[in-house]
DNA sequence: AAATTAAGATTACATTTGTAATCAAAAGCG
DNA sequence: CGCTTTTGATTACAAATGTAATCTTAATTT
């Protein structure tokens, strides 16, 4: 599959959260929260479906677009190429960074402790 | 600062390692790692130069490249921005997927709890 | 000293990306 | 039924990127 860009992922991640949905709601969001324009935030639909990480059935006149691609795998494999890129495969350096900044909420926390948890539940199994 | 690309962190990563380092160390480094062409690699110095990212003395005829921007810094602003563009903020799914493939090491998991038992304890206090 | 080599500087070039504008066709309005 | 609007399709275009080749100059070899 083709590399999504950063614009690309922006429409992307619309799609993932409320699919299907029309080109002109993509539109409406991205116009509100990022200020994209309307004709770029087409060119991304387009580029996303030549990329077939969309597609798309007719309703009308119009498209509803829906995801090709599952977000999950689509989180796992960019985490794994960004950790590896950024932190030679390490995890544990990523989070403590977010950690020293403060930046993890008791929720993070609440998770991580769940995670490790089953973690250790696994081994010890 | 100009966004650094992935190729250019390829060098970068090199560099951080081992600063300070002659180019041709870099090219041998690239060249056996990732099969990159010599010519490709002095690109990259040259841009990383051009974006501020490098400084260099001159050795002889040579030159010396050291870093210009701080490796943990760079780490952390990717980060953060990684994780809003594909998690939409939150770490701990990240962590999550690596988790659920079985990809955390013991080293992460302990490294994971300290995290943990440290940031607890910064909210106690 | 002439020829060859090595280092950095400059130039090249296709592809991708961000950001739109223009075009064509269909649908709705007056 | 023409005119306007809407929607997707096509075209545009500069900047960034990956990947090198060529040029210039200085050093090394013979």
């Amino acid at each position: 599959m083709k590399e999504i860009s950063n614009a690309e992922l922006s429409v992307l991640n619309i799609i993932w959260q409320n699919a299907p949905l029309g080109a002109s709601d993509v539109v409406e969001a991205l116009a509100s929260s990022q200020g994209m324009h309307e004709k770029t935030v087409k060119t991304l639909l387009n580029r996303l479906v030549k990329k077939q990480a969309l597609g798309y059935e007719k309703e009308g006149r119009a498209y509803l677009y829906y995801p090709l691609i599952d977000q999950s795998e689509y989180q796992l494999k960019e985490s794994q190429s960004f950790v590896e890129r950024v932190f030679a495969g390490k995890v544990a350096p990523l989070v403590a960074g977010f950690a020293k900044q403060k930046q993890l909420s008791p929720e993070d926390i609440a998770e991580l402790k769940a995670l490790i948890d089953d973690w250790e539940e696994e081994q010890s199994s």
